[in-house]
DNA sequence: AGCTCTTATGAATCATTGA
DNA sequence: GTCAATGATTCATAAGAGC
């Protein structure tokens, strides 16, 4: 797992640092990363407030401006992630004027050029989108999850995503009923099933790089949460128990809940004191 | 349909023109564009040669070529488009050296500024692609159909794409529930109130841009083939009966043949005599 | 167990208005 | 005229409850 001692973050108590629950700081990323040594997460896995022209809200970059704000936080990821671990950003471009934005093909090409490698883009399949309809345009069902590396090697535990498959499965199906069968055959496409440790040694098999998740947001107060399942997915294929997460623009704090259920520490950033109190909450 | 008399393309024979089936040319698409008149296809569509670093094969182009090469071709695309047309492009980004190519990034990019639209970016599911494992990757299951167009204003037929509704909907049109009348009644409240009207009488469904499609193995001698329901899908979405479609890249055929399963006139251009016989064969 | 019914819910998009 | 803010308009699915 870990080598060695790694060393607490100045500002941390070390009873926040041995309480049960993740860590969460109040203010921008880029100050509160300044007290964290180098080479201390093992995954970075974030859905950072989209450009958006409107002003005076939350996560209101404008487009133009977006790349040169992300780049400025991305700098420093650089020097809070371990050489093997992974920065997983979740992110879609909105229609506007009846084109795509290309601000985020510009932030994968700047992110690039500042030295990561774009290793993977998958595809998170939204089954319930937003509704809609328009005369030029369906709805949009789909987000990208960009995966980008430090190096070529890196950490990746394949074996804690596999699903199950095969004609083992389907004899399982047979007991099942009907709507269990139905259900069932959803997680398995997902490869998200709540229950998957009940099918944990037989027949599994790899997931592909599209991922098929509802949205699912328990927290109405705050609108840009992903669903549990992605940071979940992410987080085992990435990291080991007792590893480090970082979320560094945490919103409602899914991604290190989450991590906490899974044995993960985390560390949750955000600029809004609402989110961080309410973040919080939940270990007080 | 189409308003008024469409030149015919010099070098064409008029028998040709009346055959049922599609025309196919042997060449370069830039050199057998040029004998076709301005405003002429509906739609172009295609899976064009993937960028490859091995030379002397067929789409043996460099990344580093890639953009400057699609790009005199894409130019010659502009002209001979439908102001109201469309333009879509079925690419994918392989990876090379543990990284995934830029060049689809860079292409986008530089089609905008060549003055496409970039309206959409469809995603392609592939349910059943290729086998395989390696340490830090897994299949690559999707493909990016990327929509571009000349003008905000194009033809877009919705309806010839819908699909059916799952069962749950039949019996829920009889009555709908509480939940449904309250939101209808409360829209202006809460934002997302059901149109009723909208949905008595219906058994199909707006699909999202994802899409969900097998890969077939039709055709072992081409590589890049897609399969029938790709083109199928985007036909009917972009074009009605009559209308012109263009594959300028085409292969084995495919577009052309569902093309003239749907009573579409097509073109089809490859630089590949064996492909160019064997997609002509059909019809001889 | 299996079926039906009910409820919950989502980073949207575009036309219009106003600065 | 361009740009930014505002408002009106939109489905489809998963999962739970109840019989």
């Amino acid at each position: 797992m870990s080598s060695g001692i790694i060393p607490l973050p100045i500002h941390v108590e070390p009873e926040t640092r041995t309480q049960a629950g993740p860590t969460f700081h109040l203010g921008d990323c880029r100050d509160i990363l300044s007290d964290y040594p180098n080479d201390y997460f093992d995954l970075i896995i974030t859905s950072p407030p989209y450009a958006d022209a409107r002003k005076n809200t939350y996560g209101g970059i404008h487009p133009d401006d977006y790349v040169t704000w992300f780049l400025a936080r991305t700098a420093v990821f650089q020097r809070v992630l371990k050489p093997n671990g992974t920065f997983i950003l979740n992110i879609k471009e909105q229609a506007k004027n009846g084109e795509r934005h290309t601000y985020v093909l510009d932030l994968i090409l700047a992110l690039r050029t500042q030295g990561w490698l774009w290793t993977e883009e998958f595809i998170w399949h939204k089954k319930n989108c937003h509704p809609g309809k328009w005369p030029n345009r369906f709805r949009d069902a789909w987000e990208r999850c960009l995966q980008f590396n430090l190096n070529r090697k890196f950490n990746m535990y394949q074996d804690a995503v596999r699903i199950p498959m095969g004609d083992w499965s389907k004899e399982r199906l047979k007991k099942l009923g009907k709507n269990d069968v139905r259900r069932f055959t959803s997680q398995v496409e997902s490869g998200f099933g709540k229950n998957i440790q009940n099918w944990v040694g037989r027949d599994l098999a790899y997931p592909s790089n599209v991922l098929h998740m509802a949205t699912e947001c328990g927290n109405k107060n705050h609108s840009a949460t992903f669903p549990k399942g992605l940071p979940k997915w992410f987080i085992k294929l990435f990291t080991q128990e007792g590893d480090y997460v970082l979320d560094p623009f945490v919103g409602s704090g899914t991604s290190c809940h989450v991590a906490h259920e899974l044995n993960r520490h985390s560390v949750g950033i955000d600029t809004v004191e609402d989110y961080i109190k309410q973040a919080q909450h939940v270990y007080d």
